[in-house]
DNA sequence: ATGAAATGATGATAAATGTCACATTTCAGG
DNA sequence: CCTGAAATGTGACATTTATCATCATTTCAT
């Protein structure tokens, strides 16, 4: 069970791919690798970040709380994805909480190894940049959907990109275990309105449950939710 | 009325500054400047970008429509703020208009002409990528006070965000003319039910107006009602 | 296996917010 | 100075969504 960075294959999915061979060494000698159970949390909101984590496996919420204890996921990070870079980059302490939703690996990479790499590997550098504007770019598309969607419409939203995000099992049931309180969380609304909206949408045909998964029925009618603002 | 880059005072506030003495004469040879009256668009969603603008003064809002004509602003860019860069380098078509609010100043910088910098200019990309970091976290920002605070929370909210970004007239008022309409797109709600915040924000004392202009009277309050204060 | 705790579900109700209709004000252009 | 269009403001009402109370079901440690 040893981690040699060289032949890591999840290296290869990263902006790490563009590392040359004596950075990979650096980043093998000091990077961490870890495992991370599902619940436990990698970073909690207001910490000074002392590095980055690149997922390994296993999927990970990356959480906003209010005052008042409410909780909003603000998106997921998947294999092959940094966290922490953004509040170590822009110098500002973590905003984030981030939660491994399933049993995961990660490792960690001490933050003067990573700015290291940032000032002398510019391919690298342009390469993060490039994932961050794309990271913004949805970001402000989930803005623009908050502020102007209504919660059904959020919904049909979220199934959508739960699919296109974590694939199908087996049964086509979305491949992730999320209770209803996340979801109303990654939806932006109250647990109670969430379930009803689920019996609404199976009702419609929209989904339908195996267990504790769903299964996407009619694309195309989601789409056509979340879109049109009827 | 010339614009010469390497005397310009507005370079030395953006990643622009850490150009080497030849990037400057390359970028002062193949900038555009021009001039953009309010109201006027500098990009419209949907457009394939050619290029960013770099604000030179007066201040743009940047907004998403939904399909209902439902418009949301997403940000403002003010002097010394890049425009269309992150549609540039993530590849995607520009996902938000921009429109000046005033009466502007930008130049235009030929996408090929920013690619070079940023391949050939550790620095200028690393400041770039801390500056897009700083953008999201912004981002993150706002999208859990969507998700999680009310109308009411958000205009107290916007409200501040507005004082800091835009300081004070010799009145003291806020200095930036929004229609009602678009003080709604900022906060995301209907322009009525803005309209009618905004007379119960003046009822309460947190805000007076001078003609179409707004003071704030009492920001320790504006701050408790968004709960910024934790 | 069993009870406690967490999660899921449902109804009743209240609060927040959107929508529509219309009055009033502002203001640019003739 | 008029005048019509745009912007602002107000009221009545509908809809959406949150909240609270309650109960059922599942999960899980012992």
């Amino acid at each position: 069970m040893e981690s040699l960075c060289a032949t890591c294959p999840t290296r290869e999915k990263t902006a790490f791919r563009l590392l040359d061979g004596k950075q990979v060494e650096t980043l093998c000698a000091f990077k961490r690798h870890g495992h991370i159970k599902k619940g436990e949390e990698l970073f909690t909101e207001g910490q000074n970040v002392r590095g980055i984590y690149c997922v390994q496996n296993g999927h990970f919420k990356l959480t906003r709380q209010s005052q008042s204890g409410r909780e909003t996921i603000v998106r997921f990070a998947s294999p092959g994805d940094f966290i922490g870079y953004r509040a170590l980059l822009a110098n500002e302490p973590i905003s984030l909480s981030a939660v491994a939703i399933q049993d995961a690996h990660a490792c960690f990479v001490p933050a003067d190894v990573l700015l290291n790499f940032l000032e002398g590997n510019g391919p690298f550098s342009l390469e993060l940049l490039r994932a961050t504007c794309h990271e913004l770019s949805e970001a402000n598309q989930l803005l623009a959907s908050l502020a102007q969607k209504t919660v059904k419409q959020r919904l049909a939203e979220v199934f959508l990109m739960l699919r296109a995000k974590f694939n199908e099992d087996a049964e086509g049931c979305i491949d992730i275990d999320l209770k209803r309180s996340e979801m109303a969380d990654l939806v932006g609304t109250a647990t109670e309105s969430l379930i009803r909206l689920l019996a609404q949408f199976e009702r419609d045909q929209l989904i339908a449950r195996q267990g504790k998964r769903f299964k996407i029925t009619h694309p195309k009618k989601l789409a056509q939710l979340a879109e049109l603002v009827d």
